[in-house]
DNA sequence: ATTGAAAAGAGGTACGTTCCTCAGATATGC
DNA sequence: GCATATCTGAGGAACGTACCTCTTTTCAAT
């Protein structure tokens, strides 16, 4: 005999199918007492529900939609290619999915696209975007509607968000201290470069970042954060600036994008070798950056996993399921020149 | 309308369902010219098939064995329990396995273990052993009878196994290097340690921390490996001996397991603090060891990607898919006190 | 004892695919 | 034009679960 089934159970409970289902899924109208006899029924069967009879019999559509940010971020990208990898496999079928992309920098306009949404058909919604205090009122309205909101990398911790997918920035910001600090062959002084401490998860790096550096590693000096607002000249310039005014610079934390214009304007200055640099994200050009050693280490998410994770607990949420927040953590991942996936 | 079935393609095609089907599964009994039109049918639709509904109609059973040092190995438990895990979710329906631990030092009960297998019942193999002439020989006779062969972790290279889920083990010893050598603050010696040079992935790992050392690091001398053959009091001697001998020790890289008894030896010999120490495989004592700051940092693989690549690729070749080679790469994973999961 | 709501049973259809049988059509070689 | 082999069609039964309607039972409150 195969693996056992509704029939079996019912069986073994001494109770017909229709209250076996009832159990199964939570439904009103079963005695207490009753529901206990179908638990240990499923209990001393080792009853497994097949999701492949479940889902074809459900015939249960997810309609989700992610808020991305747009423009060149090349993390958004690969996100968004995760999410169609993943609706096209197995993992997101039932699952139809809308890939919004959002300017990141345009509060006003996030909370557009977020009005725009249609609540009546949708079931759960991924939101990447800064914090506001306009974003958390949108959210709030999304959730009175009924729809499973996710947070996806970049947390929005005082809003009526279900749950985060995404690493602690905390976390990997404490985990650049360490390679820093272990990295340095010599006392001097790092600094830390972002698009803007005005995003929660650059502001957490940097919290963990000095954490790390202040406990551990006090011959190292952290200078004050540069901001680059996305603006590659910007961040020429301010680069420049640093490299000619701290002759005992000895490392780079850049906790946001605009990595390539980073390295080249380092590379201008000469100094790029002597430099200990760590960057998060793995994209393309930080791959290439790995392999001239010019880069010491990414720290990266598997955005695979993210896709994965936020999907998987879109659905938990849709149907009251638990969801597993062992299994939901992201990983911290540190990339070197040699473990490149 | 919702997805198209294959009712839809029938219908489109201007074919029964019965060739639809046998179309999609490849069986014979259609000629070339109908094959195509069905194709452009599909292609026209943009068909998916409902894995769900197929693997419920199919009813397939797959018969897995997965072949795991026995012991006290922390990390071969963690692969069962992970087994276990995907056995319970979703992951592994439809499968049924079956665990056999065989003593890791004795080939010739490792092929007892193989011989007993009933090779008429059973669909796929996953084989975690050292690489040896009378298991290489045991694996074609398996392979004649038809069952999909995996290999775990370790590797067997020359064998007739259908694909090996596992890290690249030379680039996991490169990785170590690179760390070690960035890690290291002065020049000085290297200690190499293991339980046999006789394992495929031991070999392996020194080869490839023998490379970057040798290119990039040649301020650390590189000692000859010493092997500990799983026994407790002998690592306990051969580390006592060396610290003694060797005043410039800075680091040691262990490859295999038994790390607590190199942990405590070094501990009682007063160096561990000055030494930079590299070891395999996050086991519950190297996290507490990272959390002490008594290992600057652990190279894994994580088991859950191993167990459930291991099933998915058995699963790909007893239906003869293709395998998705990217999919399958596990990851070498760096993890340092501040990134642990 | 009667009532009525809650609990449980009985029986059914549906989901999309697989796989089976059997009959009918079409092509191929003589 | 006939036998033979190869295709194709038609129809249906399964797979295990979900969910529906309609009855019947249970049990406590009156």
């Amino acid at each position: 005999m195969g693996r056992p089934t509704v029939h079996d159970i019912a069986k073994e409970a001494g109770v017909s199918l229709a209250t076996v289902d009832r159990v199964l899924n939570a439904r009103p109208g079963v005695r207490e007492k009753t529901i206990a006899r179908v638990q240990q029924a499923v209990d001393r069967l080792g009853y497994i529900r097949d999701t492949n009879a479940a889902n074809l019999a459900r015939q249960r559509q997810y309609n989700f939609a992610f808020i991305l940010p747009e423009g060149s971020s090349q993390f958004a990208n690969a996100l968004q290619d995760a999410l169609q990898e993943a609706y096209t496999s197995q993992v997101a079928d039932r699952t139809h999915l809308r890939v919004l992309r959002v300017p990141l920098h345009n509060p006003h306009a996030i909370v557009r696209t977020l009005r725009s949404l249609n609540l009546e058909r949708l079931d759960g919604l991924a939101l990447m975007v800064p914090e506001t205090p306009q974003v958390r009122d949108a959210v709030s309205r999304i959730k009175d509607s009924g729809v499973a909101v996710v947070t996806l990398v970049s947390d929005l911790p005082n809003s009526r968000r279900d749950f985060f997918v995404g690493v602690d920035s905390i976390a990997a910001g404490r985990t650049a201290a360490l390679l820093m600090g272990r990295f340095a062959k010599t006392s001097g002084e790092v600094l830390v470069v972002t698009d803007s401490l005005r995003s929660r998860d650059s502001l957490d790096r940097r919290l963990g970042f000095d954490q790390i550096m202040r406990n551990d590693f006090n011959n190292l000096k952290i200078l004050p954060s540069l901001e680059s607002y996305g603006d590659p000249d910007r961040m020429k310039r301010i680069i420049e600036r640093t490299v000619a005014q701290r002759p005992r610079l000895i490392g780079v934390y850049s906790m946001g994008s605009g990595n390539t214009t980073l390295l080249s304007a380092l590379r201008n200055s000469g100094t790029l070798e002597a430099l200990t640099v760590l960057t998060h994200e793995l994209t393309p050009s930080m791959r290439r950056a790995l392999k001239d050693d010019e880069v010491a280490a990414v720290i990266a998410q598997n955005v695979g996993h993210l896709a994965r994770s936020a999907l998987r607990v879109l659905r938990n949420l849709c149907d009251n399921f638990p969801i597993f927040e062992a299994q939901e953590r992201v990983r911290i991942e540190v990339i070197l020149r040699e473990n490149l996936p």
